[in-house]
DNA sequence: GCTCTTATGTAACATCCGGTACAATAATAA
DNA sequence: TTATTATTGTACCGGATGTTACATAAGAGC
């Protein structure tokens, strides 16, 4: 067994106390005291475990996607590009108002830092970001090789409608929209969806029909 | 005339200046010092003139409407709510690559403070792009009653959709997106309009006959 | 038992922060 | 000229910032 005094508090749990934090005031305006006040811990713990506090904003920002992971997966196991279109705006919509982690509504990875005195941190953002983009775009990918995109849709375009949308509804979260309010964006949002010229001549007709 | 030693500075100028440095390092992260240097000016003529920081931060912020307010009318001025649309998102694609000011690429009401220690900051960027939002949102009202818009399309959602969209068009440009791929991702964003039925069948119709 | 290793709490460090006191300066008003 | 008023540059303020030194505590290995 590991060696020397253990640890007294648990990993994931000062992360997530810490994610509050930086969620609620933005890396730079979360000072050490805010952070090891709510972690409940002293600094030479914070310091020891994490390097420092540009090494925790790090490890937090790796727990928020862990603690993702699971919408991700659900989304990207849709049977249809559509289905993880909706599946995604309608997870996000969903999350950026849900406060029930003691979190603000919006999103970390857009609140915590887009501008900053230390480059580093926008750009960690930005690269955590980029990821869930990528996993879209590669899905999309394979949804045209498969014929389930019109030949037309451009993919790595499709992922950054997503994700520039699921952006936008965290910023409007994060100024006090409704959940209701986010639905009816993201409804509208889905029916910019490209679909295959025959599906959407069969969809007009059944709609002209009415 | 006015008694006293005038000032040796052009406030618009100095605005300018500090846009650029809250744009980039955000609120928080724009410290005094980094203010008086790009502006040129020692801390007491700042103090004189914009009370604090904050009182600076809220000028810059009147400042950055104004130079906006050229595009929002000339977006307003548009003939129907789809060039409206369109004239927006496209807008906006532009300026928020537009680095030619100094400012980094992005938005300066969504940059500069989302989260921040105080909440006053978050709130006065809010207010301001609820500001536009509503602009928009009073045209596609007058829209609607002039029949220009299907009674079943609300106004209320079609302004929230533009400016969530216009707001992650703004992150994706800060993390570095170029304007070709913002203009595509506009381009997905305003197939989505809403129009009339009839124009919809019309439309379908001679899409159907190719 | 003792040693080694790692974590802990207290208390402090240098540095930077936003903000200001003060005297000098430059204009107007009398 | 003199008085008045507003702005300027210098130099500094108390307090908060991120970070660390240090002595102590608590487990593992012998």
């Amino acid at each position: 067994m590991r060696t020397g005094r253990p640890r007294n508090f648990c990993t994931e749990t000062v992360l997530d106390r810490a994610m509050t934090v930086f969620w609620r005031k933005g890396y730079e305006g979360a000072s050490l005291a805010d952070l090891t006040e709510a972690m409940g811990i002293n600094p030479p713990s914070l310091y020891a475990a994490f390097g420092n506090k540009e090494g925790l904003f790090r490890a937090v920002l790796e727990r928020y996607d862990d603690r993702r992971k699971g919408l991700m997966e659900r989304v990207l196991s849709a049977p249809d590009p559509k289905s993880v279109a909706r599946l995604f705006l309608e997870g996000v919509a969903e999350f950026a108002v849900d406060t029930s982690g003691r979190n603000p509504p919006g999103c970390l990875l857009v609140q915590s830092g887009l501008s900053c005195s230390d480059d580093d941190i926008p750009e960690a953002l930005a690269q955590h970001r980029a990821e869930k983009e990528r996993a879209l775009r590669e899905r999309f990918e394979r949804d045209r090789k498969d014929g389930k995109l019109p030949r037309s849709a451009d993919p790595a375009t499709l992922a950054r409608y997503l994700s520039a949308m699921a952006n936008g509804l965290c910023v409007q979260a994060a100024a006090g929209a409704t959940a209701a309010e986010l639905r009816a964006v993201a409804e509208i949002a889905l029916a910019a969806w490209p679909v295959h010229e025959k599906a959407a001549a069969k969809k007009s007709a059944h709609e002209n029909a009415h």
